[in-house]
DNA sequence: CAGTGGTCTAGACCACAGG
DNA sequence: CTGTGGTCTAGACCACTGG
């Protein structure tokens, strides 16, 4: 018994309330989900959703026969959006241009034929490009594309869209996974991003997946000076 | 009328299926949630919880009146973890240990009063420490503490424990924002990370809040040629 | 074995948004 | 107004896990 809350949103936040103000301390357990719908006067179903959402975001740790506890440290999550450079470039409202490198069959190096499973001499598909912001270099996209996959790549011009862009329309993936890290601009990508050799740029290489097969991957070098920006 | 299919994951996997074989393309209505769950032989909650699901990972629109759609462009949501500095090394199976190199009360820089609603003149909580992983460098902390929020800041030595986990474990907190960007070591980045001034490091920026209040800004400073990896 | 969370069901009503 | 998703309920059974 105790006060009436029925939607799962107040239920959400008072829990929140509880765990912030140290009534419920981090490791301990509290109440289990039928004693809380008692308290709040409401199913235990409409508890078990509002203490479903807190464990997904890592706040709380649940367990069968055990019980809920406060997770002992909070491993936050930050959420990074990956969209469509284009988007990204203007939504931070700059004019968004792009273009096309290079486009060639070529020898990737071995990282990239791993990943594909391509022989040793496969060519393999290769595009790179620069996207830019109110005229000024953005990123650079150096991407190589799985032909074996996506076999319509082959008959693209990537001068009018973008690699990026073609590829979330037209290859499905199922997942993948990103590396990012800060590196020193080698002469050429430094001349692509008009800035210094040996300046620090920050670079995200992606690998997409379909199922277990590689569909592409691509290094994206952001111009000095680029942040990225994430909340919890 | 259909399959029986009845746990909403196993509903999840189907409607994966169909949207990656292009059954169901990006932009188009899928049935609504009746039609489903007669179609799977299963309840409109458990289908209303599959979707619910994937609409949470961005992979549909689902609107009340108009219907679920497949998502236009999967904007695909990468997490990135942020734990306590010590597991984080400790899950590279590196040895981890911990030096505290500065800590006073010093007036802060202009954007960290900023944050903190500080007068020009206040001094505020500075600490300073490296990280080591196997002995070497791994990242610097250089941390600004709001003791008007975390009163007992003052009173501890950060000589044992690092404030990276000290804070965790006691300044409870609501929110926060990072920035994520490359730059190149300064000289004093440099000695602490044993490595040359100008190679290029990958830096975070992180704001903590409680409620409206900023708890603490930390800048951490990677050792170059660290990875940061997340996957989608 | 018992007690916890995990899930499903059938039904109900609400909230929203277009006509 | 109607049709959609959003949510709640009461009850049921299952799945896991420590004793």
């Amino acid at each position: 018994m105790g006060i009436q809350i029925n939607n799962w949103q107040a239920i959400q936040e008072e829990v929140l309330r509880r765990i912030h103000a140290r009534e419920w301390s981090p490791g301990e357990l509290i109440p289990n989900e039928s004693e809380l719908a008692l308290e709040f006067g409401c199913s235990r179903a409409t508890v078990n959703r509002a203490l479903q959402s807190l464990a997904d975001t890592g706040l709380l740790d649940r367990r069968r026969r055990i019980g809920t506890r406060v997770a002992v440290l909070p491993v936050s999550h930050a959420t990074i959006k990956i969209p469509i450079i284009r988007q990204e470039v203007e939504e931070r409202r700059l004019k968004y241009s792009y273009g096309l490198v290079q486009q060639e069959l070529a020898t990737a190096p071995v990282s990239v034929r791993a990943v594909m499973a391509a022989p040793k001499n496969a060519r393999i598909l290769h595009v790179v490009a620069v996207h830019f912001g109110d005229g000024d270099p953005y990123v650079v996209e150096d991407r190589w594309i799985n032909q074996q996959v996506v076999k319509t790549a082959l008959d693209v011009e990537f001068d009018k869209i973008s690699a990026n862009e073609w590829l979330l329309h037209n290859a499905p993936f199922t997942h993948g996974d990103t590396t990012i890290a800060a590196t020193q601009l080698s002469d050429q990508l430094a001349g692509l991003l008009e800035s210094e050799a040996g300046d620090a740029s920050l670079q995200l290489t992606r690998t997409t997946w379909d199922g277990d097969l590689a569909i592409t991957v691509v290094k994206l070098a952001y111009a000095p000076g680029y942040k990225m920006n994430t909340e919890m």
